[in-house]
DNA sequence: CCACTCGTTTTTGTATGCAAAGTAGTGAGC
DNA sequence: GCTCACTACTTTGCATACAAAAACGAGTGG
């Protein structure tokens, strides 16, 4: 019956840390999300009000806050009378999203080399850099990492906030299927490639060549994250 | 002082009428949201929860929780310790909203010319040609829905349902700026004429020359939108 | 053995209560 | 006259209380 043992006994209170979101519901939007997009809560998996507040350390009127929230992120759904359940993951919707993302991509492609900053386009490039350096040393998270941050920071570097903030929503859905494990040796080199020359375009200022590196690089990470959700069904405990 | 008056005196309560949303801060939101989108809460305005809440008939908590989803639309800003407002309509925000619809309406151009079912064009068509009838008549609201009805109708088409939930909440913000307005007579019928165009690429599905179509509808329209930015600043009381 | 019913428990949905932050308005001091 | 401080009031944010709906389970009948 899909149900759920939070995999931390303790209490995991949301930290009142530095100079943070002062609001209740921000901080557990943020918290939820995180654990939806790490998978630490699996797609389908009912978010029990009472139990989520205890963890989370809040009464229940802020957490039915945050959840309404993310259920217009579309990372839970909502099912009247019945409470919250982590949105499930369906492969074809994700395909879907793959190809808004790739026409978002191309437009910040081509925003950036028209408008960006030679600041901004350095920043990427520096990450660029620190990511070579991960993956030169195949520290496979921290490659991810810096490989998420450059994708993020292009689009940021378009200048269009409402792109970036899109971009950033599906982006998240997509996390969810941890994909990065199915990385091979091989392919992951591609993907270093196809990053390098991402970046000489980048620093040609050359859209149209960025456009065509960006679509081949995302075409590459849709058959990795598609055989995440082929093979990943075992996450998803029916 | 940027304070409201709620245009009817009397309350105004959330129907249960029909298969609504049993939920009651679903009706809400969608009330609210016809609200902020039909202009009815210009940008800017407090939205006070005692008030709202009266006007409503709820109690402030489904309210609340409204507020929090629409936040997450972005179509309301919430201020910490200070509550929420509509959101401001920045003419530069809305004119980068506009680069990422023309994306997406490319994509759904493509999609459906590729995927979508005679039916779904021929649908299309339908809404076109009562469109016309619309136009001949010089009724100039009911044009406006129409023309609305087609463009959603395409990127529903797509079969791609995540690029219609972001057209939708992109196209919602757009409408704020109540640009019919300042439609001229000749706008109007070059705008008809680029929708025959639409329609004969639709026909023929010539995803290119569809792209097209849009893409120069669409600069036509950012144009009318600015325009009624632009001038309707009257209505943004500070 | 299964299906269904009824009563109990759990969970959700909404309303209300209370404390803290904010706002406004008055008056004192410079 | 202006600014600042203090107070009274309003509004928000969070917690709790209560009612309706759903889930659960025992027991009954087929």
């Amino acid at each position: 019956m899909m149900t759920l043992d939070y995999e931390q006994a303790d209490t995991d209170e949301i930290s009142p840390g530095s100079p943070g979101p002062q609001l209740l519901h921000t901080a557990v939007v943020d918290r939820l999300r995180d654990m939806i997009v790490q998978g630490e809560l699996g797609p389908g998996i009912k978010l029990n009000e009472r139990v989520l507040g205890t963890v989370l350390g809040t009464s229940r009127t802020p957490l039915r806050e945050a959840l309404k929230y993310l259920a217009s992120e579309g990372l839970v759904d909502l099912l009247p009378n019945r409470g919250a359940i982590v949105a499930p993951l369906d492969p074809e919707r994700v395909k879907q999203m793959f190809a808004v993302m790739g026409a978002l991509e191309a437009l910040a492609g081509e925003l950036v080399c028209r408008d960006a900053s030679d600041a901004d386009i350095n920043e990427i490039r520096a990450l660029h850099y620190q990511m070579l350096a991960h993956h030169a040393r195949r520290e496979l998270g921290d490659y991810f990492r810096l490989n998420q941050a450059i994708h993020l920071k292009l689009v940021e570097a378009s200048g269009n906030a409402p792109l970036a903030a899109v971009y950033r929503s599906l982006n998240a859905h997509v996390r969810r299927a941890r994909y990065m494990a199915n990385l091979s040796q091989e392919r992951w080199d591609t993907a270093v490639k196809e990053h390098e020359q991402m970046m000489d375009a980048l620093a040609r200022r050359d859209g149209l060549t960025l456009q065509a590196n960006l679509r081949d690089h995302l075409a590459n990470k849709l058959v990795l994250v598609m055989e995440a959700l082929g093979a990943g069904r075992a996450h998803a405990r029916s």
